[in-house]
DNA sequence: TATTGTTATACTCTATAACTATA
DNA sequence: TATAGTTATAGAGTATAACAATA
């Protein structure tokens, strides 16, 4: 439980120092760097609304929100699917992909400085590695959208 | 920043699995989970509010909202502070401490199966370790409503 | 019948600024 | 002058349910 808590507090913790540097710099709240960072993550730049929601454990109607305000801001389009004219996809603007590389440098900045200061090079790869199996394990859970209502 | 973001990742993931077992069990959000929780760990139950608001990150009003809440609840109480007639003091009831005792094994519960189903006792005490130092590190910066309005 | 996405809606939460009272 | 807490307010975000269109 000790180990439970502390997660929670470095993260939340992690997460207001965030979201302030991606307020101030790139005027997005941590979500939207999330899903623009997703996008960008794509070979293409490219996926559909329910694959991006899945990802980022949002309900799809939460999703569309999001993508509205990315989209009236121009860091992000959405068209129609070529394969299934019921999906929607969701594609990085340009724009988006600079507004990312804007932000990216100082976002590290405060990563390396919240996090990473008095951690050592082992102590952040056990991290790195103990985390990243976690989160592959947890990935593999039933996706949040396909959730059947009560 | 690969630990990072899995470090995110997990976070979220756990606190939606969590936040979804205390609002079924106990009716409460995280949060309010967390400022019972603090509560309770002090000796006599009782804390200042700045002290609560520190320890959560939050603003006051913040704060001054959720106590509002957990009051309305009959969770805690506030009261005027002895030594001090500017501050007021959060004190948890008994049906405070009730709703924690009946919360808290589902959350075990939920924390163990999400978070430690698959990692063996040397995983859990790097993990307590590691994230623990960092968390005691991050409480030593300067907190939440101590900072000068622009 | 199941899935994709949007909309309407209602609610929770958060923070900023202004204010009161005390140190 | 600084600190503690509250209030008023406004905005952002989230989810549920109902819906339309397609598979």
């Amino acid at each position: 439980m000790a180990a439970y808590f502390a997660l929670m507090e470095v993260g939340n913790l992690l997460q207001h120092a965030v979201e302030q540097q991606l307020r101030d710099d790139g005027g997005i709240s941590y979500v939207q760097f999330q899903i623009l960072a997703t996008l960008a993550d794509e070979p293409d730049g490219r996926l559909r609304m329910t694959d991006v929601a899945d990802r980022l454990v949002h309900s799809r109607s939460g999703l569309t929100y999001q993508a509205t305000q990315l989209q009236k801001a121009g860091l992000l389009i959405r068209e129609p699917s070529a394969d299934d004219e019921r999906s929607t996809v969701v594609v990085l603007t340009p724009s988006g992909r600079d507004l990312l590389v804007r932000v990216l440098p100082a976002h590290v900045d405060v990563v390396r400085q919240v996090l990473f200061e008095d951690m050592d090079r082992t102590d952040v790869t056990v991290l790195a590695d103990t985390v990243g199996r976690l989160r592959d394990r947890m990935r593999a859970a039933p996706p949040r959208s396909a959730r059947r209502p009560r």
